[in-house]
RNA sequence: GGGUGAGUUCCCGAGUGGCCAAAGGGAACAGACUGUAAAUCUGUCGUCAGUGACUUCGGUGGUUCGAAUCCACCCUCACCCA
């Protein structure tokens, strides 16, 4: 069978996805679907740094603004939604452009990762929470290893979400997490992918951008936005978005705005690190450096690579 | 002008004679990552050489077998009195 050719552009933030893959879907007829784990939440525009409608420009992208910020959200649920636009937008003959920071959601739907059913359980989940209250990591981790050997092993000691993970897949299902990465990966991907990644030659190019876009998000109305976010108080994954956590203190009267502003520029800088890490162990990712280019030389530069994967 | 307190490795901050290259935290750098992933976790972190050596704890000098730790003077900062 065929498979369905995607193109993806990763990277950090601030690195300029969004720009670029606008740009791609223009000169190949394409959508973007964003893969990012915050976008995804209505209202939380500016912190997350959606692109309005001006950067967008008539290309449509989807999964950005789909649920409220009081949902959960997830890996598999992405990869549902995301297979579902692509099938969408291939149905109609144009190209599937994804565009994201969220490494985990880019890899896990191009390689195809499949998620086993009810290996999630927020009634198990709130039980092995208390657990380690009372009777600490260690204690949890023993029981892993009693369960899946194989799982601990790769399982730091101290990475108690791992591990309550872990417990959870087994209590919920009585499969063990070792069981289900070995299911998850039995049927061939679908998509035939080209995935380019954004970085620098330097870092301090990327800080740079990072700094200035938060200086950006504070003009624009970070402050208010994060007033509105906390008014309706929630426990969701929404609540982990960079951004608001920051700027909470200056709110409250705490720190200073400009110390806030220290604070979320390099609470971003360090995930911008941490999305590098993430991207950079991936053989297939096709690095361009923004600053060896203008926008326009390096959107010229990643049209070539393109049409090349496309046989164009 | 007088008094008191303080100056520690990139930052904060412990250390008050040997167990100190110096706790702890942060930053930085490197890494892991299968339903919370903008999360969670790990490693390195004075210099050089692979068991060791060398240079550090405001400055200079001193006491001592031995000092970041004790003494003297000096410099800087903070607060108090004037």
């Amino acid at each position: 069978m065929e498979k369905i050719k995607v193109v993806a552009v990763v990277g950090p933030t601030a690195s300029g996805k969004t720009s670029l893959a606008v740009k791609l879907a223009k000169l190949f007829d394409g959508e973007v679907i964003s893969a990012d784990s915050m976008q995804v939440y209505k209202g939380m525009d500016i912190a997350t740094a959606k692109p309005d409608d001006e950067e967008m420009s008539g290309i449509p992208h989807h999964l950005i603004s789909i649920i409220s910020p009081d949902e959960e959200f997830s890996v598999s649920r992405f990869k549902e939604l995301a297979t579902a636009a692509v099938n969408d937008i291939v149905s109609r003959g144009k190209l599937p452009i994804i565009a994201g920071g969220t490494g985990l959601y880019v890899d896990s739907f191009l390689g195809n990762t499949n998620f086993l059913e009810n290996t999630k359980n927020d009634e198990v989940r709130l039980e092995l929470n208390k657990r380690l209250e009372n009777e600490g990591t260690e204690s949890l981790y023993n029981e892993l290893k009693a369960k899946d050997p194989s799982a601990a092993e790769k399982i730091h000691p101290n990475n108690s979400l791992k591990i309550i993970r872990a417990l959870e897949i087994f209590y919920s299902s009585g499969k063990t997490l070792t069981c289900q990465n070995e299911l998850s990966h039995l049927e061939e991907s679908p998509y035939d992918s080209f995935i380019i990644g954004l970085n620098a030659t330097d870092r301090e190019i990327l800080y740079d951008r990072i700094n200035r876009r938060v200086d950006v998000m504070t003009d624009n109305g970070l402050v208010e936005e994060t007033r509105m976010f906390f008014e309706t108080e929630s426990a969701s994954t929404a609540c982990q978005a960079i951004g608001y956590k920051e700027m909470k203190p200056y709110i409250d009267g705490l720190l200073s705005l400009e110390e806030a502003k220290d604070n979320l520029k390099q609470a971003t800088r360090r995930y911008a690190k941490r999305q590098l890490t993430w991207f950079r162990r991936n053989e297939k990712v096709n690095w361009l450096n923004i600053d060896e280019f203008t926008p326009e030389t390096l959107a010229a530069k990643a049209e070539e690579m393109v049409r090349t994967f496309l046989g164009k």
